[in-house]
DNA sequence: CAGTGGTCTAGACCACGAG
DNA sequence: TCGTGGTCTAGACCACTGG
């Protein structure tokens, strides 16, 4: 390969292959050169190859099928990933001193809407909190959460006037499944007051929910402050 | 492994580690055996270990790091990645009839904020487009867009009236990087009209800009119809 | 049917970095 | 320094699926 520059052998390989489609040597829906074929030019094991292609596959830009071999994808289907801890290393990444306040807790059967989140009946006794968390002293997000407690076990309700949810769920439990949306929404009157922004205010909202091997654990809606921007991480991947 | 429906070993030694997890038979912050103890445990090369155990770690559930081992995260940063391809198909796919119309394009001096997206000097002279996506003849999204022609030598700006520029460039203009990040904006007066919603209604806006060898290519801002949800696709992995 | 990718293996060497 | 993960290799067998 050309490129030596790059640590890994796998990685400068795939470097070379997306080169070698960035300057439209190989063109969308030609095929490429088979593993065996790849292997002997850039002096690889097969499975080296293998693995700069399926890296390649995995962004979208490789269509690969056996037998019929390795073709540049037609309409690459590109990905973005985010990456998503906690709200407290957000808030503190962004040079902020966090803070966070309970403004509610308490036990509620379900509404339609959150049942339906969570595939469990209407009407289910679930935990409902919500917090604001705070960046040098002004709301950073909102946070609006059910919590199924069949699914953690070991959370004491007693305790969330005083625990930060949001980190308690991260450390102490880990999710098999989880699913993310992105959507925007006017500011009603409650997200307007604790968030201290005026009414009708355009707010991103990022509505999480989880799974583990019993069940939902939760789902939450998120509301950042306005002007709030959540971008890729690191090496990203889209389309046009 | 106890798991043997996964076809592939090394996601079914994933499948296992991960339920340790999960059922916190391995707690957060703990150390794990190394990859020669489990390839004997699981009766595995150490190299599909290791293809497990990178997996997992890619998820952001385990920490790896030479000489230490490996160990649970303490505090999970997950990700979460979006399929994106062409709009399209992501009208197609909602059962719609596509139609786009081109509403404005011309040659403009870039402005400020779009010259810091693309990292040229201000004033440079772009393309800048505007088009609406149409499904079953309501708009689906609005898309603003500015383009390096310097990256894209092979684009006749002359056709750009009649053609579906998103659609060309992912097809002829294949990329090297890309940035992306979403937020919300109150509709102005002319993304109201164009998405024919009410003023000041709430968009979901993403911001897409990418790069390939002979710099930047095209910035984009796209705003979505209201309601609009941009989920994650497949195994997503995000944080409580 | 046979060509291609998918995956595993056993062994090897190396690079990092904790102790 | 030396245990651990990171990566590569040569070879093998298998599973699809196009022709």
């Amino acid at each position: 390969m050309t490129d030596k520059r790059a640590g890994a052998k796998a990685h400068s390989i795939a470097t070379e292959v997306r080169r070698r489609i960035v300057e439209r040597r190989w063109r969308q829906g030609e095929r490429i050169p088979d593993e065996a074929e790849l292997a002997i030019e850039f002096d690889a094991a097969r499975a080296t190859v293998n693995k700069a292609l399926q890296m390649l596959a995995d962004e979208g830009l490789l269509d690969r099928r056996r037998r019929a071999g390795t073709r540049i994808a037609i309409d690459p289907v590109r990905k973005a990933s985010f990456s998503i801890g906690i709200v407290r290393e957000q808030v503190e990444q962004a040079g902020l001193v966090y803070g966070h306040r309970v403004v509610a807790h308490r036990l509620s059967p379900a509404p339609a809407g959150i049942a339906a989140c969570l595939g469990l009946p209407v009407g289910e006794k679930l935990v409902r909190m919500r917090a604001v968390h705070y960046g040098d002293g002004t709301p950073f997000q909102l946070e609006d959460r059910w919590i199924n407690l069949r699914a953690v076990p070991d959370l004491d309700p007693a305790s969330l006037r005083r625990l930060n949810v949001n980190e308690w769920l991260v450390r102490n439990a880990p999710y098999l499944h989880a699913e993310l949306a992105f959507s925007a929404e006017n500011a009603n009157r409650r997200d307007a007051r604790l968030l201290q922004v005026r009414h009708g205010q355009a707010l991103l909202i990022q509505q999480r929910t989880t799974w583990n091997d019993l069940g939902p654990i939760t789902t939450v809606r998120v509301a950042f402050r306005p002007g709030h921007r959540v971008s890729t991480d690191g090496r990203a991947a889209e389309a046009d």
